[in-house]
Order: C-alpha cells, then structure tokens, then sequence
DNA sequence: TGACATACATAAGTGTTCGATGCATAGTGA
DNA sequence: TCACTATGCATCGAACACTTATGTATGTCA
C-alpha cells in the first residue's frame, strides 16, 4: 500500500514514542504492525528522518544494535514528543472531515 | 487546512456522486460540507478535474448554471462509480492501517 | 564463498497540491 | 457610474514528499 504523503512523519514519530530505534528498526516495526500493509521505502525514510530532527523533533545518537553493529538510533525529544500530539489531533480531525464528506448521503 | 496528498479525487467523485456540478459549485460544496475545513484551491481543483476526465471516470459538458451562465458541468459516469466504490474502500483501508499504529499502546 | 539480513545514505524522477495570476460576466450598493 | 463582490474558467511555477534505483559496508550462516 503507497503511503499518502503527509503522513509519514507520525508514523515515525509514534514509532519512537515506543523506544529510541534506528531507521531499519523503525521500518520493520511498522511493517509488521501493518501487517505489511506500510512498507517505508528507505529513500522516505531516511530523508524523514533527518528533516525530523532538524526541526528539532528528534535527536540521534550512534549506539550498538540488538544484533551488536553501530547504528544511528534516534529519540523523541520533548518538542517532538508534543510534535507528536499535535499530529494525532490533526490527522484524527482529517479523519473526521473526510468522514463529513465521504459519508453524505450520496443522490 | 491542507489537503493530503491523493485524497483530493474521492473527495470530488462523492461530490459529484450527489449530483452533476462545475468546479465552482464543486469547491463551494466541498468548504460548506466540511465547514470551512478544506478549501480546494482553483489551483489543484481543475486540474484534478482534467485528470479525472481523462482517466474515464468524468465527463463534462458546457451547460447553464443556476446563475444563468455557461458552466462546464462534470458528472460520474460508470468508470467513475467504480472508481469512486474502490477509493473508498482504500480510504477506509488507510484509515484502519493508520489506527492501527497511531492507536498502539505508548511506551 | 555466496547469499541474505542488517544498516546507512543519496540521486533522479514523478505526481500532487498550493499560491499567484489572468480573463470575463453579472449583480449590488454607494 | 464606479467599485466591489461573486461567479466561473484556466494556466504556470514552486514546493514538497514519496518511489525507484543505486551504492556502500558489515555480519552471519550454510
């Protein structure tokens, strides 16, 4: 399924929200919880990311992974972590209004 | 607010699934029925309408409008319902996927 | 040793939307 | 009569984000 631009920025910032990750962790952990149905490309992902922690949402840090290689994990920060609220609100309220359209009575 | 990317389309096929309508009458349906929230600029609108046209799922004819004037009036035709039933299908789909990460439990 | 998973990153191309702008007609109110 | 507002069409350029393709490198396992 292609993501709809604009919201991959929450995807990500959710994803954190869980645990500091790296980007390949990050795009595993939302396939499998989309049950594959979101695969991030890593030429998304990886621009994402930096454009996140440029504005300051996220900050990272070289660590070792699970599997005992260096990897750039990175971390909400509390900018991001309210980021990250104002996201929900926004794309719940989309929701909403796409739901006043789509569900009128149709002629 | 601004438009997601791809959402646009459904949001015109339901439009015109009431009734036949020029982009006027179809950006002014669209910002009354969502209360302001999403005012499709003239901008992205004719030329979605082109697009849709071209694929099939619009066809268009120079009629008079409620004002007395000429107007370009689209309307679904049978492509279009079809496409109109399988948008939102994915629209829903989206939706489901979305929760499906943003509603997982926080660390 | 060869395949595969892990992990980073960039470049080119594509498509969609926005903002600005232009043209034209008609009605309203000062 | 002049200005403003609403109606209605349309195009162009910029901005943005995502996809596809590609490259590098390491570790593991058969």
């Amino acid at each position: 399924m292609e993501l709809l631009k604009g919201t991959l920025d929450v995807l990500i910032l959710k994803t954190l929200s869980h645990r500091p990750l790296h980007g390949y962790g990050i795009s595993r952990w939302l396939r499998e919880t989309t049950r594959e149905a979101f695969q991030v490309e890593e030429g998304a992902l990886y621009p994402a990311l930096r454009r996140l922690e440029k504005r300051g949402f996220l900050e990272s840090r070289w660590e070792e992974s699970e599997t005992g290689r260096q990897a750039k994990f990175y971390r909400l920060t509390a900018a991001g972590k309210k980021e990250l609220a104002r996201s929900l609100r926004s794309w719940h309220d989309y929701v909403d209004v796409m739901a006043r359209v789509l569900e009128s009575p149709s002629g």
